[in-house]
Formats: C-alpha cells, sequence, structure tokens
DNA sequence: CTGAAAGCGCTTACAG
DNA sequence: CTGAAAGCGCTTACAG
C-alpha cells in the first residue's frame, strides 16, 4: 500500500535543480534549455509522472470535468444521451460525472450544489418533469458554471439549448395514422409542466385540424413517464363509449404500457388500434407486432450540447447571442400501425 | 459571471482573526471559545461558505470520490447496479464517477488511468469480457487505491468480490424446464472467458446430468451479450437436424434475440420452444408471450460491493481476509416456459 | 537559461 | 484560547 505518486519536488531533488525549472521543462517551455529539457522530460517518463490534477485544479480553479444531469440513466434515450456527452467531452479532455435526479426537483438541486461544491466547469442537463422553478440553475450561472440544457428546456433559464423537433415529430406522426385510415386518433401525452410535452400536443392538435378532423378532449391524457401510466390510461381510453382506432405515445415507457394493456384487453395492433410512440427503435422492435416509432437522436444530442457547453467554459467572453438547436426526429413505420389492407 | 465562492481568508479578514482560527472554529474544535465560534459560523452561514473540496483533496490525498466501471450503462442490469453504488455512496458521503468499458480492455485500462491520476478513493468493476488480463487493477491496488469486483469475477485480483449464484440460477432454470416436459434443451451461453458464462454452463450441464438427460455439444453456443448474437444463434439451433424443444439464455440481451428468433420463425412459446433467460424482469414481462426469467439483485449487488468499497477505503490496515458474497438469484416463470398443458 | 517566492484553499503541529 | 508557519503539488510573475 505504497502511495507514492512522484512529484515535481521529487524530479527535482533527484536532478538537482528548482521545481521551477522542472515544471517548465515538463510543460516544453521556450525558456529551458534543450539539455535540461531532455533530462527532465527523460527521469519524469521513467517514474510514470502524472502531473496531480487536484493541485492543477486548485491552481486553476478549473477542474476539466463537466456535471450531466438526467431524470434516470436506466432510460435508453438518457443512456445514449449520456453516451454522445461522454464522446464530445473525452475526445476534448474532460472527464464527466452523471447525476440522476429521478424526476425529483430535490434531486436535481442536491445535484446542482454538490456541482458548485466541486467546482465542475459546466453541467448538461435535461431537468426534471417535476422541475418548473430554474433558480438553482440560474445560481450556478452566477457562479460562473455555464449550463446547457437539452431534450426537455424551458423559457425561464437564458442559455444554449438543444432539442428535437417535437412539434414536427408529433405531426407527422399523426398525419401518417391519418393517412392509415384512422379517424378516431388519441394521445397519451406526457407530465404537463414539461416542453416537450405541449410541443408534442400542438403537433398532435395541428395535425388533426389540418386534415379536417375533430379534437377530442377525452382523447388526450397525461401521464408520468412510465410503463404503468401507459398501460392504466389504455385502459381509460379504451373503456370509452367513443374509443379512439389509434394512439399515439409520447414516450418509450408510455408506448411500451399501451402496447401491453392493448394486448391484455385483447385487441389486435394494428387493426383495432394502430400504435405510433416516440421510442428508441432497438426496444420498439422488440414488441410483437413491432412497434412504430418517432425516434430520436440522442447520441447527437448529447454531443452537440456538450460541444455547445465546452465552448461556453473554453471561451472567455459570454457568446453574444444564446443558440437553440433543434434536431429532427426519424419516423420509422412498423407494423403497428400498418392497417391490414397494405 | 462573478466566480467568488467565499473562503477562509475572506471570513478571517472580515472578522479580524487568523485563518487558523476560523477553519478550526468551522471544524467546532474543543479549543475555541464559544463565542468565537458562535461568531465564525453565523459569518459562514451567511456567506453561504462551503469549503473547497479540491483545497482539501490535496491537502488529505482523498477525494471522497469512487469510480464504477461497467461494460455498458445502457444494459439495465448495470443501470441498477449503478444505482446500488450511488445509493451507498451518497449515504456516506462519497461520489461517484461512472466510466464504460464497453467491454474493450483498452477502454477499461484508460479508465483505470484516469481513475488513479484522479486519485479517486476506491473503484467497483465489473470487468469487460475481454479482460483477462488484471494488471492495470493489481497496479491500482499498489497505488493504494482498493478495488472490489462485482458480478462478473475472476480469480486473478485478490480482493472482495460481490457475485451471483449463477451456477444455481442456471440449475433450477434447467430443472425448471425438465420438470416441465422439455428434453432437448439447449443453452445459448455467453462469451467463453468470462466466469459468469462457465458457472451457468456448469449448471446447466449438471441439471441435465442430474435428470439422467443427455448434454449435447451442439446444443451450447456462445454469444456475445447482444440481441444480433442471441438471435443469429438461435437460426442456428433451431436449422439442427435435431433441434432443441427448450432455450435457456444467457443474459438480457441474448434472452431477447432468442424471443425475437423464434417469432421470426414462425414457432410458438412455449408449446414449440420453452425459453427462459437470465433478464431483466421490467423487460422479460414485456415481450409476447412474457418470457420466464432468472432476475438478479442488482442494486442489491451495487450495494454490497460498494460498501465493501467503503470499508476498505476507511479502514487503516488491510483486512484479515478478502471475502466473496453470492447473492441469489430469482426464478420467476412466465408464459414463454409454460406448457399448453398448464 | 534558472531559481526563490508567492499563492491556489485548506489543516495542523508548534508556540505562546 | 489564538496565531504564525509549513505544507499538500503545482505554476508563474519577478529577479538575476
Amino acid at each position: 500500500m505504497t502511495k507514492t505518486s512522484v512529484t515535481i519536488k521529487e524530479i527535482a531533488r533527484l536532478l538537482d535543480i528548482s521545481k521551477s525549472t522542472v515544471s517548465r521543462a515538463l510543460r516544453d517551455s521556450s525558456e529551458i534549455s534543450e539539455e535540461t529539457k531532455k533530462k527532465v522530460i527523460d527521469l519524469a517518463e521513467s517514474l510514470h509522472y502524472s502531473p496531480n490534477p487536484i493541485a492543477l485544479s486548485l491552481l486553476k480553479q478549473r477542474t476539466h470535468t463537466i456535471g450531466v444531469i438526467v431524470p434516470d440513466i436506466a432510460n435508453r434515450f438518457y443512456s445514449s444521451t449520456i453516451g454522445g456527452v461522454e464522446d464530445i467531452a473525452y475526445s476534448r479532455g474532460y472527464h464527466t460525472m452523471i447525476y440522476q435526479s429521478h424526476e425529483l426537483l430535490d434531486r436535481e438541486m442536491s445535484a446542482t450544489r454538490h456541482i458548485a461544491q466541486r467546482r465542475v466547469d459546466g453541467l448538461v442537463v435535461a431537468i426534471a418533469s417535476q422541475s418548473e422553478n430554474m433558480d438553482h440553475f440560474v445560481q450556478l450561472q452566477e457562479q460562473g458554471i455555464p449550463v446547457v440544457l437539452f431534450d426537455r428546456v424551458l423559457d425561464g433559464l437564458e442559455t444554449h439549448k438543444v432539442r428535437v423537433d417535437d412539434y414536427k415529430g408529433a405531426f407527422e406522426a399523426t398525419e401518417h395514422l391519418i393517412s392509415r385510415g384512422c379517424r378516431r386518433i388519441a394521445h397519451i401525452a406526457g407530465p404537463q409542466p414539461v416542453s416537450i410535452t405541449r410541443n408534442r400536443l400542438e403537433g398532435y392538435r395541428d395535425a388533426l385540424q389540418k386534415h379536417g378532423m375533430e379534437f377530442q378532449e377525452e382523447w388526450v391524457l397525461h401521464s408520468p413517464i412510465t410503463q404503468e401510466g401507459g398501460t392504466e390510461r389504455t385502459y381509460q381510453l379504451m373503456a370509452l363509449r367513443n374509443r379512439p382506432d389509434a394512439i399515439l405515445g409520447a414516450s418509450d415507457r408510455i408506448t411500451m404500457g399501451i402496447h401491453w394493456a392493448l394486448r391484455q384487453l385483447g385487441y389486435k395492433m394494428p387493426d383495432d388500434v394502430a400504435v405510433i410512440g416516440f421510442c428508441d427503435l432497438s426496444l420498439a422492435s422488440l414488441m410483437d407486432p413491432p412497434i412504430s416509432a418517432i425516434t430520436q437522436p440522442s447520441f447527437e444530442m448529447g454531443q452537440q450540447a456538450t460541444s455547445l457547453l465546452l465552448d461556453l467554459i473554453e471561451s472567455k467572453n459570454p457568446p453574444a447571442h444564446y443558440e437553440t438547436r433543434v434536431l429532427q426526429s426519424n419516423l420509422v413505420i412498423q407494423k403497428s400501425s400498418l392497417k391490414a389492407s397494405e
């Protein structure tokens, strides 16, 4: 149990020169003679010297670490997003600390507190559905720790944002259902306060309107982002006197719940009820019948959010303006929404 | 953009006392007068002082951070495991850095390098299936950074280990299939070098033997831990002249692949082929028919590994001996292995 | 080209 | 009870 990391002091002692010189030689400073440099670098290598990042952090007030907060890492969408974050972070020499909010404002705030304490250089976050309040993020910004929002974005915070064109995704999915002959299209939406919920709902609504179809209050239900939520809402929908012939699900888990409930209830997809949802493709394809999916470029989303964040961190002065990037979703039609005739 | 964290120096200046006194007052040292203490603590609170953990790390050579390496965080088993790690770590005042090896020895080594550099206090790891070599972990230990293995454990490293009773899980699952009348039971196993692969294979084999059934080489195939792997091996199995009437899958994804392939090929589960697999219950239940599953206490596994690690970190002297904890798996029978007669 | 000194934020023996 | 000093590992103006 020898915790003997080599230090600059040690190298200096061995070579009988000053710490300053060693430090400069290691950083390849032009003011050190080639000869000294070589001596120092050779010794450092043979001793496996690596600079103590903690000392550096203390000095530079920079940790080369960024934080990510997502609602839940077990969710494929977010784990893929984290992949994108790590990809960029890693390639630009940063490390990543991952936090889960579990959709709780409380946990989100404790994460931001930890981030502030740890002097993390910046944060990318998909806010918890509970969070209407952005104060904890504003505080971070005021401490000089930039924050970039992705997926779930809110107006309350002035910063870069990366999101998916939810409106268009829902619009196109709804149009697809209409084109397949569905006339009573329901939507199980996500939790109320989240912006993506609103956008998707609007896309759904506008598509109906465009095609002269009625918008029925009773066909729109809000649900937490869980399978149980989707299942329960589906029961509710199918119990209606005027039951839907298609359902649009707002998330992976909700859509799984819809699929599950319909099977339980004995409905055939797509003949009795067509199903489409915002869903990871590998999950959607696992189902029987495979579910038509609006897929999101999650990895890319993580990448873009992170590169915006690192730019913010590395630039001296705040940017002229903050940008909001809108990525496109993808419609993948599978059996669950193909009417028998086709 | 004011990066003005309050420091001890600042408090000392405002109160016109020395840094030493402030430091001691904050740590509630008995050698400081109640009066001074109160003054200091009150001011610190009103200024939202929080000690700089980086300075503390430099001083104490401790970061209060542990590392976790898993093959893939998108895998439910591991994300749940990480939940367990964070649960314990958090409650004992540690933070967690998460690394993914993507099953590559290379990535695993770069993670351990980073961990050593960052002076992380300890590491829990489920080794990559590629890793037969444990040198990078041994090195960590030699630097005084304890390592605890979970899930995938190997003999090459002397330390605490936490694993599931794979042997028994596979044994019981196989017995279950036999009791259901299956007579030609195949096994799609995981990658060769991993210990759990061997254990599960043995459990399968011994169960067959116990019931006087033949062990057929051609009914055992190794697969990477992917859905595609499971699918392809299933094609291979079902193409045999003497095809199996049951398949035991060695992991979530492999089992998904089996299910998928059987459906593609037009076999009914469980009538034509019974299926059971090591699998997360929420995934297994999503399928149609729902898959019988050997479930593992993943969250608990993360908890136990972490508490063993923290004990190691916090004890001065190395433990008298290293222990290996073996957790029990659970057999959850669902439709995929219930023969029609039942 | 090289070194002594100060300092990042903190703690803790050592004096008094 | 309180303070000055040294030190964790490093960098960098300031001298020379």
